[in-house]
DNA sequence: TGCACTGATGGCAATCTGTGCCATCTGGGC
DNA sequence: GCCCAGATGGCACAGATTGCCATCAGTGCA
């Protein structure tokens, strides 16, 4: 464990399109494991499972499994973090289509926000309640509430840059982070509260419902959206 | 490492004063520990340091070492705890001596973080050092960084019933949640900042003064206090 | 003060985690 | 069809954690 020479890919972050075969087996395989492990976690906790025991569901040797992921629990990261992945590139893309200083920072967020936390079919609905497992399994194993501590706060270190685009560049450095992680609290705490409830995925109650309070609340004061 | 029966106590929480001969040693072992952590993790990183090594310069076993910390990281818990720790009884006790719901929340906040981030004395001053030399460890190792994550998340949380005593029953407890988030956030950025800066502790750019601002900026549209 | 009890600590063994290293296999380009 | 780069498997090993048992030191009580 000393020096450490080469770091497994992130978790998440889809930047391009898988294109030749090697490249959608490896999404493959990272997803395959990522279900494994989140099956296993979600049967018995994350500590009564070993790493080899996710590898051998996901069909991999263990060796393999550490090449996708730095650690056992990472492994989840990708299904925690799609959400925030998907919600990002919603972001990026209202900046793409909006390019002008001219935009209104507050409303894109909402927007992304609520479709982005408004699940569009079975498989984004599926993922919805596989996050309110971990949740709740979390609320026992102080193991998975790290890995969700982890994936909320690189969710919100890469939605600075992110942010950073779509306010320009006069925008303060402290007010992009600031509103980063007003924008990722709110999320987070919208769909932990309803994680613990028994709210259906849509309508009141629902994450993007809940979101829409918690976001006006949090980024109500914000220098960089004109407060 | 399959079942887990029993863990070591939570890293921080004062919620008693050390009485007997017993309990002080108990904690100033778990302060030699954590500060003989913090040096070896300054020196040459969490990677390169074994809980050996940690062990052997607090002067206690390895198996005692794990029975006072969960993991080789969580040792430096308790410092960097430690601020948001003192914060929350400043909290608490403006709380006691205003008690009745005519107190201005906001002004409290504000004046419990710029005392809390505020060095009273050398020793204080140091213990912002040495978050400082943690975070910056924290850059190069993922683990490390978790600690500090875990670290404001239990802030956060254990930051929620001080908040509902001062706001009073009325409160709706979404709201609070959204304050206690919003606080923690404020602070958490605020000595982010300082850490990557080269800023004193104290004056323009410290803690404290970047604090004022965050607080300021995250709680401002927040429904609990009067937005 | 002296005894019994409870909890703290050490030491040891065993399991699991995470990484370096090397052999083999496979898709992709020429 | 041949060659190369990258992906995977297998193996060994240092280090991380934890269960278990023996010992020792405060604490409470007679």
């Amino acid at each position: 464990m000393r020096y450490v020479t080469s770091y497994p890919r992130p978790v998440s972050s889809p930047t391009s399109r898988p294109t030749g075969l090697t490249e959608r087996r490896k999404a493959a395989t990272q997803l395959d494991i990522a279900r494994a492990a989140a099956e296993l976690f979600a049967e018995r906790g994350p500590d009564a499972t070993t790493a080899e025991e996710i590898a051998r569901r996901a069909g991999v040797a263990l060796r393999t499994f550490y090449r996708y992921f730095r650690s056992k629990q990472d492994a989840v990261g990708p299904l925690l973090a799609g959400g925030g992945d998907r919600w990002r590139a919603l972001l990026a893309e209202a900046g793409a289509a909006t390019d002008g200083p001219a935009l209104d920072l507050g409303a894109v967020l909402a927007d992304a926000v609520r479709e982005s936390l408004t699940p569009a079919d079975a498989t984004a609905g599926e993922a919805l309640e596989v996050t309110r497992g971990m949740l709740r399994a979390a609320h026992e194993d102080a193991a998975l509430r790290a890995v969700w501590y982890r994936v909320n706060q690189e969710s919100e270190e890469r939605l600075v840059p992110v942010l950073a685009g779509l306010a320009g560049d006069g925008a303060d450095p402290l007010d992009v982070r600031l509103a980063a992680a007003a924008a990722t609290d709110a999320i987070r705490i919208a769909v932990e509260t309803w994680a613990a409830s028994d709210a259906p995925a849509e309508g009141p109650g629902s994450p993007a419902d809940l979101a829409e309070d918690t976001l006006r609340q949090l980024t109500g004061g914000l220098r960089l959206l004109g407060a």
